[in-house]
DNA sequence: CGAAAGGTTGAGTGCTGTCAACGTCCGTGG
DNA sequence: CCACGGACGTTGACAGCACTCAACCTTTCG
């Protein structure tokens, strides 16, 4: 992993106002900047590794990262997206208990760990937007586990679908007024079906169904447009 | 919900070293207490409603819950299970998202929420432990997702009882001198299927199965007793 | 242009859900 | 004390959804 020089400047940092940085004074930022690195991650390159001993956290400031777990035959869990400003790795403890891989080129602010556990027990507005974040962490990942427990491949696709949707979506207008949205999907099939529990046929097969029902279109691999919302919502087993 | 009396006294809590609290000085208990009330919950009621304001917190004393959410259609899923000394509510936030339920008759130190987030505002040792509980539950969380997405009924069934041995087990001695887990379930079958992403049939046909096999025995409708603790590493599908 | 990676479609199987009957345990009330 | 009813759990038959295996198509890149 090739380190750069610090962090040029917080004040200048995309993430400034979103990250848990956002809690810290100027000053204090000057600090948090002499023990952060800006490091480039490429697409496919796993930044950590699932049982390491955890030496290393990070905010994203760009690009797109998942978490991933995985049994001993090698059936892998995405058990989490992340986006810029999100926070990754785990501080105040021993082991990192997820892979974090990259799904896109990206960037992160990166700290070692005791650096970080230590400059966060002194700034007790930092730990509170860590924690703040982490209880919404937890309640994503437990409404998660309703659709890995619980919902059909249909469900889980449409609910899926509608969650990228509501967090990348470019709302536009169709021709016909009615409203639409479109977004690009940072998952491969494949990763559809790890975050999803599913195959990569399985996807496949229900993403056809929703084009040929007229719900949404996929104008090429990576892109989705949602064509009739309130369809989908039924497809996703919301009421 | 009937309210008691404050707490007679934080220091005699039997949760005291191990809760939240226990960051917490003599003077500052006090305060604590002041705040918080000593409620008992009688097996099956509900403390805290999916999608309810998040109007209360508190710290488990005594007893066994179960944090649950469901499908529009009446689907549940249960997201968490919490013993004494555990965290429930959702500090800091607007809403609670998901429901908590008691599985044996409970006792719970109970906040209001405003109260408790003011307090813990106030006191970054108690938002250090809070944060430390959250990343802790965010990483079981998320273990359980690769159980819930990637794992068949067997495997499911046996990582489970291996789960609960880990937590309850009195470790005693077989007569034939090898070692031996015996355990009483805190949840009946149709909990354990809700826990598991299961139906009732088949958390059922798979105990009769392990006990067939004479990995398990189940000498009545609570209790289990692990056989052959290596088996059942095997059967949980831990290589 | 060819190969590799990613994605779609089809055929068939099997695991798990559904529906139903039956068994067991326990508290209640005659 | 026993009869009854309800909650809980087990077992069986069957069906269907999602997985497996395989072929084929499309896109990308050397």
């Amino acid at each position: 992993m090739s380190y750069q020089k610090p962090v040029s400047g917080c004040q200048q940092c995309v993430v400034r106002n979103r990250a848990i940085c956002s809690s810290l004074s100027p000053s204090e930022l000057d600090v948090l900047n002499k023990i952060g690195r800006r490091v480039p991650v490429h697409r496919g390159q796993t930044l950590m590794w699932e049982g390491d001993d955890s030496s290393l956290v990070a905010n994203v400031i760009d690009g797109v990262l998942k978490l991933s777990t995985s049994t001993a035959d090698g059936r892998e869990q995405i058990v989490g997206v992340v986006y810029p400003s999100d926070f990754i790795g785990r501080p105040f403890g021993s082991t990192t208990q997820h892979s974090v891989t990259a799904l896109s080129d990206a960037q992160v602010c990166l700290f070692t760990r005791s650096a970080f556990d230590e400059f966060a027990r002194a700034h007790p507005e930092l730990e509170h937007k860590l924690l703040q974040r982490t209880l919404t962490e937890l309640d994503r990942a437990r409404h998660w586990m309703l659709l890995l427990g619980r919902k059909s491949a249909g469900e889980r696709v449409a609910t899926f679908l509608l969650e990228m949707a509501h967090r990348l979506a470019d709302a536009t207008c169709a021709a016909n007024g009615q409203p639409a949205e479109r977004f690009e999907l940072p998952l491969s099939r494949q990763q559809m079906a790890d975050l999803l529990g599913l195959t990569i046929e399985t996807v496949s097969r229900q993403l056809t169904r929703l084009r040929q029902a007229g719900i949404i279109d996929l104008p090429d691999r990576r892109a989705v447009v949602i064509l009739d919302h309130e369809a989908m919502e039924a497809e996703a087993g919301n009421g």
